[in-house]
DNA sequence: AGACTGAGTTACTGAAAGTAACACTCGCTG
DNA sequence: CAGCGAGTGTTACTTTCAGTAACTCAGTCT
């Protein structure tokens, strides 16, 4: 049958007119945020917003589309630092320094990812529905709890652990990189080690502060 | 001049107007979640729209007359489980226990606080202006660190590296308690005692899993 | 040729934020 | 008492944006 060649071609066909599409997505979400219109979209994409419908349903389908992107390649380089061959405390240094150059070297990105309800308008927000935390957040602890499981002798309810310990992880990096984003109170490579620190258990060993109550 | 007494009259009435109107908004955003519109809110205070603008200048400015209530109210609770007269592994666990049991109690409230940017239309967020996160989160951070540095021993640089811990473990608390809420893959009481676990090291001191590759 | 399909358009609806201009009601003061 | 200033409230509007209906046009297949 050429009618199932023929729909493959068009198949792609569709799918690249898809990907011309994101792009000039990306570009406008990146000049202007995630409040971008429609409108403005499909402008710099030189069409009308009915396209867009079309190929993405609505605003939260676009959106998402645009964030598995970019979640996808953020992941990618994460990923890399978490499996590279070093011992636990340099790859939990790597991993979180890799996070941290991410969204310094491309903050509009960040926002677009941990922010982007601004979409929505009516009621329903088609992007993390049900959900507070991003999307790329819950992935990323899922992910970090699958190698903790993996790796990681945790004894009984391992898993359960890991998957605690994998979010927490994940939102303390979330947390910690969004403050130091924002106020820059130190370097890179000094967050990285406080941070890494905290997850080594200095907090349990510190002593008690001379002239403080004891806490 | 009893003018001045007459102004202080009527700014207290205003005040009292003020919190009835709070009131009222607390209620629809309870019933109807973040998204309800300054007509509904209006309607349940049984005026129209232009007072409300009149008395919070936006719909930014109303929702966050509303969020400093419930987040002095929940700083309040962690203040107290913070100070608590035990040691210090206790006092974490108290706390990490107190917040997660206000998020499962007023989920709505915890939605609120923490995804409230479906308030904002146009371009600028009244709301979190250029932060991601949610001010409830800043707040807490930064008052987790004063405790830390006031009570802990860290030796130089311990400023710092209280912020950074500050800000880390209120996103790690966060974000675990943001999945366990959705997910609730285990009771409070456990959740608790995993993070906890995670703080004290118990991650650094975990050995390699036998038949994984080591982490 | 004639029908079908899909990319594209214009022009609309509907909801929501925010505003302008006008009306009612006090309590005070000449 | 007249009248005025400050609040409270209203109706009716503008603007912006997501989303949709209905149409056009160009190929393509039979």
């Amino acid at each position: 049958m050429e009618s199932k060649d023929h729909e493959e071609r068009r198949g792609t066909a569709t799918e690249r007119r898809r990907e011309e599409l994101l792009e000039a997505a990306n570009r406008v979400v990146m000049r202007e945020g995630p409040e971008a219109s429609m409108n403005a979209i499909a402008a710099e994409a030189g069409i009308t917003k009915p396209i867009l419908y079309r190929h993405f349903g609505d605003k939260g389908g676009l959106y998402r589309a645009l964030a598995v992107r970019h979640t996808d390649a953020l992941l990618d380089s994460l990923r890399a630092a978490l499996d590279a061959p070093a011992g636990r405390r340099e790859r939990v240094e790597a991993t979180l320094d890799t996070y941290l150059a991410a969204i310094e070297a491309r903050p509009q990105v960040y926002r677009f990812l941990m922010h982007p309800a601004d979409g929505g308008p009516r009621g329903e927000e088609g992007f993390a529905a049900g959900q507070q935390t991003a999307p790329l957040l819950r992935r990323l602890g899922e992910e970090l709890a699958e190698v903790i499981a993996e790796r990681v002798d945790l004894g009984p309810s391992a898993a359960e652990l890991a998957r605690v310990w994998g979010h927490g992880i994940v939102g303390m990096m979330h947390a910690a990189g969004d403050w130091w984003l924002a106020d820059r109170p130190c370097s890179r490579a000094q967050l990285v080690q406080h941070l890494a620190d905290l997850l080594w258990g200095r907090l349990a060993a510190a002593g008690d502060r001379v002239g403080g109550r004891a806490f």
